[in-house]
RNA sequence: GGGCCUGUAGCUCAGGUGGUUAGAGCGCAGUCCUGAUAAGACUGAGGUCGUUGGUUCGAGUCCAUCCAGGCCCA
C-alpha cells in the first residue's frame, strides 16, 4: 500500500531522493530517446558564460525554460534541449587582463597571444561545476553531457560557413564605424564597457563657433539656390554649438533641420556689425545682446550653402578624403585635394538646445559618419589613435582634451567664437583607466543586415512574443531602425574572421570551412590540420598564395575576431555542426526553435543575433515563441550586482525551502515580463501556503487510506460521484485541467500556477475541511469510498498538473499514489500523459452554489464572532436571505454544508421569524455591510445577502456544546500524548454535576469521537496523568490512558 | 538625449471592452476554530490607485503632461 507520509516533511531531502530516482532511472534521457517518432519540440538554450557563479537570475531563466518543456513532454512531444556554453568575448579577456595585470593591447601582445588565449580558454569553464550542480538541483532538464561550446573547432567552422554565405551573397563588407575608443588603452570599447564608465555632471566646454558665409565662394548656381539675401559688406556667420572643440578641425559640414525656421539677425557694437544665422526658437537664451531680425526662412533654404572651414585641412597638414558612392555599394573614402564645406539636412538636429545648427565631423561621431556617407561629405581625421592631435595646428602634439582651451583661444583671437561657457553632461570614460573616451571612426567589418531589414520586420510579426508588446515595442523598434551589424573586433579571444588579404594586391578571400582552408594552404607549408586549433594565433600563421591573376603576393588573415554575439546567433546551426553534419536540420524539427526564453536585456543581444542570422540564411525567424523575462531585483528594488553585494546565492534558498518552492515562487509571484523583487521571505510563504497545504492534504489522505486499507482498486468501474462535495471538487478539478493546459500552451505558467494554487486552497479549506468526518467514520460504506475516490483522483491529477511547475513534489506524490498501486503506469510523472478534462463532470451551477455556501458560511462565522458564539456551541436555527430565486435554489443544494460548517441545527426562512426582516431593513442602510443584533438574532448583512443566527441557547444546546468542548479537549490530550490515530483509550474525569450530566447524556458521542472504550468518573491509577481544564468556568480534571 | 516598460495597502500582487462602497495573500492587533495542517476563520487598523490636467453623467481603467524607478541605446 501507500508509503506513510508525515505531515512534517523536509522538501530539500525529498527532492534529493527524487533527483536520485530520475538519475537512476535515466528519466530525462528517456523523455526523448524513447520517442523517436513523436513530433519534436525544440528549445534553444541561450548559452551562459561559465566564468562566474550562477545567480538567482539564471535560475529564473532556467525554470521558465523548463516548465514549458516539461509540459510539452507530457503532451507527447519529443522535447530536445541541448545545453551550451558561451566561451568567447571581451568579458573573458578583461577578466584575464585583470588577473595578469595587463592594461593594453600592447601589453597583451608582449605577453603573447598564445599564452593569453590559453588563459582565456582555461578560465571559461572555471565555474562549470557550479552551473551543473545548480541546473541539476533546480530540476532544469537540459543535455549537459553533450553541450555545444562556442570555442570548439566544429562550432567555429559552422560560423565560418555562415560568414562565407554572406560573403558569397556580397552581404559582408568592410567599412568605417564610429566606435568608442580609449586612447590610452589603444582599444575600442564595447557598449557594455562604455556603460560602465558614464559619469554624470562632467563639465565640458560649451562653445559657439562662427562659420563665415562668403558669397564670393559661391558658384552662380549656388547663389541661385540660396534664397537668402547675404550682404557682402556685413560679415555673416552660421552659429553652431559643440561641447567638443577638439573635433572642430575635423569639421566638414554643418547640419540643419529642414523643417524648422531659422533667422538671420544683426548685432552691432560701437565698432562694427555682424550677422548671424541660427534657429529662430533658439535665439532667446543664446543671444544676450540686442539684435534685429532681418529675415526668417526655413532650414531647407540653407541646404547647400557653402561656408569657410575654421581650419582649412590642407593648410595644417591633414589629409582630406571624401565618401564616394559607387553604384549601390557602400561608400568608400577617396583622397581629394580640397573641398568646400556645406550645410546639409539631418534628422537629428535638436531644437531643444544648441543653435539648431550642428557641427559635423565624420571622423568622430557615428551619427556624423552616417551623415557623411549619405551626403558624400569629406572626412578629416586630425587625431590619432593615441588621442594626439596630428598635423601642424597650433595645438598639434597635444592630447585631444588638452587642445580644447588652445582651440578656443585661437578662435577667439580670430573672431570666430561667438560665445563660450561650461556645460555639464554625461560623458563616457574608460572604466579601467578613467581616460575620457574618444568616438573615433575606424574600419570595421559589417554584415549588411539592412538588406534583409524588411524580411526581419516581417518575420518578427510571426513570432509569438510574451509579453506581446516586445514584438512591436522594443524589438520591433530595434528592427525598424536596423543598421548593419558590425561583427569585427580587434581582439584576441574569439572566433577568428576567416578572411585573408593579399599583402600585394589587397584582394580578399573568405574561407568557409576547414577543408577549404586545407586546399588553399596545401601549396604552402605543411600544417597538421587534425590537430589545428582554429583560434589565434595558430590560424594567423596560415598563409597562402594570392590567387588573383598575375599577383605573386601572399594572403594573410585579417587580424580581427568576431563579435561574440555572432557566435550565439549561430547556435541553431553551429550546435549541430551544420551543414558539415546534420544537413537536414529543418526537416528534423531542429530549426527553427519552438521556444526560447531569456531576459529582456537580450533584445539587442541574442534575440537579435538569432533573428538576424535566421533571416539572412533561411529567410525565416529562428524561433517561434519567446518568453522575455524582466529583470530580477533585490528585496529593495535594486538591481542585483556583485558590487553592492546584494546577489542572492541560489543555494541559500534551495537548501532551506527547496527547488519546488523557489520555482513556484518565481512562476507565480509576477508575470515573467515584469521586473521582480526577489524575497526569500516570500519563497518561504509560497512553501507554506501552497506546497505544504497540498502536502498536508496528501498526508491526510495517505494516513486515513492506510487506516481504512483503502486501495484505488476498490473504486468500482464506471464510478461517478454523487455526493455534492465530491461532485463539486471534481467539477472544479476538471475546469482546472483545461485552464492549466491552455495556459501552459499559451506560455503562461504564472496564471497556470495561480489557478492551481486556488484549487489547492479550495481542496484543503473546503473539500477536506467539510469532508473530514466522512473519512473518520468507522464503516467502509459507499460514501466513504466515494470520498476516497474523489480525493485520490484530485491528488493524482493535481500532481500531474503541477508536474511542469513543481516537478519534485509531483514526482513524489505520483510515485506513492500511482506507481505504488499500478505497475503498468509510467514510472515517472514526467513520462505520463498530461491530464485531460472530463467535461461530463463539470457542473457550473454546483460550483456557483458552493461559492454561495462559502459566502454564506463566511457571513455566518462573522455573525457568530460578533455575538461571541464560538463555533463549537451548536445553535438552533439560521435564516438566510439570498439575492434572487436562482440562488435560493442553489442554497437548497448546499444547506447541509452550511449547517455543518456553522454548527446550526436547522435552516428556516425569514418569513417564519415575524418582523425580523422588516426590523433589519429599518435599521440597516441600503448597500452597507454590517453585523447587527436584533432581538436574539445576530445578523450579518453584506452585498445583498443576509444571514441571521438565533443566539438563544437552550439547556440542551449548552449541554451539547459542553460535550463538544470535552471531546475537543480530549482530542488535544490524545495528540499531546502522541497516540496513534487508531489507538483506543480510557477516559477518567472529575468535575461538577453539570459535567457529569453531559457525560451521561453525550457519553456515546464523546466515546465515538475520541475512540474511547469507557469514560470513568474518578482518578486513574497514576494521578499524575490528570490534566486540569477550565471549561465555562468549571474546574475539570481529565486523564486519558491508552488501552 | 531617444525607445520601451513599470508605478494600486507596510510587502507581493489581482483589478476584460469606463459603472454601486478598489480587492486577495503575507505582515500587525484581537477573537475564534482545529486529531490533516508549518494551516484556517472572523474582526480591526492600514489606500490622495505616482503627479497635474483633460474627455465623460461617471476614470484605478481612456488621453495628455510631469515625477520616480528600470532596461536598452546614443
Amino acid at each position: 500500500m501507500f508509503k506513510s507520509v508525515s505531515s512534517r516533511v523536509s522538501f530539500p531531502d525529498m527532492e534529493a531522493d527524487v533527483l536520485k530516482y530520475w538519475k537512476d532511472n535515466n528519466v530525462f534521457r528517456r523523455t526523448y530517446e524513447d520517442r523517436s517518432s513523436a513530433p519534436v519540440f525544440m528549445l534553444y538554450e541561450g548559452p551562459p558564460t561559465a566564468n562566474g557563479s550562477p545567480g538567482i537570475h539564471h535560475v529564473l531563466a532556467r525554470v521558465f525554460k523548463d516548465v514549458i518543456c516539461r509540459h510539452r513532454t507530457m503532451k507527447g512531444y519529443r522535447c530536445l534541449r541541448k545545453g551550451g556554453w558561451d566561451t568567447h568575448g571581451l568579458p573573458v579577456e578583461l577578466e584575464i587582463e585583470k588577473e595578469l595585470g595587463l592594461s593594453s593591447k600592447k601589453e597583451i601582445e608582449e605577453y603573447g597571444i598564445e599564452r593569453f588565449n590559453q588563459k582565456c580558454k582555461d578560465s571559461v569553464f572555471r565555474y562549470v561545476k557550479e552551473w551543473e550542480i545548480m541546473t541539476d538541483r533546480i530540476g532544469f532538464w537540459v543535455d549537459m553531457d553533450d553541450p555545444y561550446v562556442t570555442l570548439h573547432n566544429n562550432y567555429i567552422e559552422s560560423g565560418w560557413w555562415i560568414l562565407k554565405q554572406m560573403w558569397d551573397r556580397e552581404l559582408l563588407y568592410e567599412g568605417l564605424r564610429g566606435t568608442p575608443h580609449c586612447p590610452r588603452c589603444g582599444t575600442s570599447l564595447s557598449s557594455h564597457e562604455v556603460a560602465l564608465g558614464y559619469r554624470e555632471n562632467t563639465p565640458d566646454p560649451s562653445v559657439f563657433p562662427k562659420f563665415l558665409i562668403e558669397p564670393r565662394d559661391f558658384s552662380e548656381e549656388q547663389k541661385n539656390q540660396a534664397h537668402i539675401d547675404l550682404f557682402d559688406e556685413v560679415p555673416t556667420y552660421l552659429v553652431a554649438w559643440t561641447t567638443t572643440p577638439w573635433t572642430l578641425p575635423g569639421n566638414t559640414a554643418l547640419a540643419v533641420d529642414g523643417e524648422s525656421e531659422y533667422s538671420l539677425i544683426e548685432i552691432s557694437d560701437d565698432e562694427r556689425s555682424e550677422r548671424l544665422v541660427l534657429a529662430s526658437q533658439l535665439l532667446e537664451g543664446n543671444i544676450k545682446q540686442d539684435y534685429t531680425v532681418l529675415k526668417t526662412f526655413n532650414g531647407v533654404d540653407l541646404i547647400g550653402l557653402a561656408y569657410r572651414s575654421l581650419y582649412e585641412p590642407s593648410a595644417f597638414g591633414s589629409e582630406i578624403r571624401q565618401f564616394v558612392n559607387k553604384n549601390g555599394s557602400p561608400a568608400t573614402l577617396e583622397s581629394v585635394p580640397s573641398f568646400i564645406p556645406k550645410v546639409v539636412q539631418a534628422g537629428f538636429v535638436s531644437m531643444e538646445d544648441g543653435t539648431g545648427i550642428v557641427h559635423i565631423a565624420p571622423a568622430f561621431g557615428d551619427e556624423d559618419l552616417d551623415l557623411g556617407r549619405e551626403n558624400g561629405l569629406c572626412f578629416v581625421q586630425p587625431v590619432d589613435l593615441q588621442g594626439i592631435v596630428t598635423g601642424q595646428y597650433p595645438f598639434s602634439g597635444l592630447f585631444f582634451k588638452d587642445s580644447d582651451p588652445v582651440i578656443m583661444d585661437d578662435l577667439l583671437d580670430r573672431g570666430l567664437l561667438f560665445d563660450r561657457g561650461v556645460y555639464k553632461h554625461t560623458y563616457p570614460f574608460c572604466w579601467r583607466c578613467d581616460t575620457p573616451l574618444l568616438y573615433y571612426a575606424k574600419s570595421s567589418w559589417y554584415i549588411r543586415t539592412t538588406a534583409v531589414k524588411d524580411n526581419m520586420v516581417e518575420g518578427n510579426s510571426n513570432i509569438n512574443w510574451h509579453p506581446e508588446y516586445i514584438r512591436d515595442g522594443r524589438f520591433g523598434e530595434w528592427l525598424r531602425n536596423n543598421i548593419d551589424w558590425a561583427i569585427s573586433r580587434e581582439r584576441y579571444w574569439g572566433t577568428p574572421i576567416p578572411i585573408w588579404r593579399c599583402n600585394s594586391c589587397q584582394s580578399l578571400e573568405c574561407v568557409g570551412g576547414v577543408d577549404e582552408l586545407k586546399l588553399r594552404v596545401s601549396s604552402g607549408s605543411p600544417v597538421d590540420f587534425d590537430d589545428l586549433d582554429l583560434h589565434r594565433p595558430y590560424i594567423d600563421a596560415l598563409t597562402f598564395q594570392c590567387s588573383a591573376e598575375s599577383c605573386t603576393g601572399t594572403m594573410y588573415r585579417i587580424p580581427e575576431v568576431m563579435d561574440a554575439w555572432f557566435d550565439s546567433g549561430a547556435m541553431p546551426y553551429a550546435q549541430w555542426h551544420y551543414p558539415f553534419e546534420n544537413e537536414d536540420i529543418g526537416s528534423q524539427g531542429l530549426f527553427p526553435a519552438d521556444y526560447i526564453c531569456e531576459a529582456v536585456d537580450q533584445t539587442r543581444g541574442w534575440f537579435y543575433s538569432l533573428h538576424a542570422l535566421g533571416t539572412l540564411l533561411h529567410d525565416q525567424p529562428a524561433y517561434k515563441n519567446v518568453i522575455c523575462l524582466g529583470l530580477i531585483l533585490d528585496g529593495r528594488g535594486r538591481k542585483m550586482s556583485k558590487r553592492i553585494g546584494n546577489v542572492v546565492e541560489p543555494s541559500s534558498i534551495l537548501d532551506v525551502t527547496g527547488a519546488d518552492a523557489l520555482r513556484w515562487y518565481l512562476f507565480t509571484a509576477s508575470h515573467p515580463g515584469e521586473p521582480r523583487r526577489f524575497s526569500d521571505k516570500l519563497v518561504n510563504e509560497t512553501l507554506r501556503r501552497v506546497l505544504l497545504t497540498l502536502w498536508n492534504v496528501y498526508s491526510f489522505f495517505v494516513n486515513y487510506a492506510t487506516i481504512d486499507d483503502f486501495s484505488p482498486k476498490d473504486i468500482p468501474d464506471g464510478w461517478k460521484p454523487e455526493n455534492e462535495l465530491d461532485r463539486w471538487i471534481l467539477s472544479e478539478l476538471n475546469v482546472l485541467v483545461t485552464q492549466v493546459d491552455t495556459l501552459l500552451d499559451e506560455y503562461n505558467p504564472t496564471d497556470a500556477g495561480r489557478r492551481i494554487q486556488e484549487f489547492i486552497d479550495g481542496l484543503s479549506n473546503w473539500y477536506v475541511r467539510r469532508s473530514r468526518r466522512r473519512f473518520w467514520r468507522s464503516e467502509n460504506d459507499s460514501d466513504k469510498i466515494s470520498a476516497y475516490a474523489t480525493l485520490y483522483n484530485c491528488l493524482c491529477t493535481t500532481s500531474k498538473l503541477m508536474a511542469p511547475l513543481a516537478p519534485f513534489i509531483a514526482e513524489e506524490m505520483y510515485q506513492n499514489l500511482v506507481r505504488s498501486v499500478n505497475d503498468s503506469a509510467a514510472d515517472s510523472v514526467h513520462l505520463s500523459d498530461f491530464p485531460e478534462s472530463d467535461q461530463s463532470l463539470i457542473d457550473e451551477s454546483l460550483m456557483e452554489a458552493t461559492r454561495l455556501a462559502m459566502k454564506v458560511s463566511s457571513m455566518g462565522r462573522a455573525a457568530r464572532s460578533k455575538a461571541g458564539l464560538k463555533v463549537r456551541q451548536p445553535l438552533a436555527t439560521i435564516a438566510i436571505k439570498t439575492r434572487n430565486q436562482g440562488e435560493e435554489k442553489y442554497l437548497e443544494w448546499v444547506t447541509s454544508q452550511v449547517l455543518e460548517e456553522l454548527n446550526v441545527k436547522e435552516i428556516v426562512t425569514f418569513s417564519t421569524i415575524s418582523g425580523l426582516l422588516e426590523k433589519v431593513e429599518a435599521e440597516v442602510e441600503k448597500n452597507v455591510d454590517v453585523i447587527v443584533s436584533i432581538d436574539n438574532y445576530s445578523i450579518a448583512v453584506e452585498s445583498g445577502y443576509m444571514v441571521a443566527l438565533d443566539s438563544h441557547l437552550s439547556g440542551d444546546l449548552i449541554e451539547e456544546g459542553l460535550a463538544r468542548e470535552l471531546a475537543h479537549r480530549i482530542q488535544n490530550m490524545r495528540k499531546d500524548s502522541n497516540f496513534d490515530l487508531t489507538d483506543r483509550i480510557i477516559i477518567y474525569y472529575e468535575g461538577p454535576d453539570t459535567i457529569a450530566s453531559v457525560i451521561t447524556n453525550y457519553g456515546d458521542y464523546i466515546s465515538q469521537e475520541t475512540l474511547s472504550d469507557s469514560i470513568n468518573q474518578g482518578k486513574p491509577e497514576d494521578p499524575a496523568d490528570v490534566v486540569s481544564h477550565t471549561i465555562d468556568g468549571m474546574d475539570v480534571g481529565i486523564a486519558v490512558k491508552k488501552v
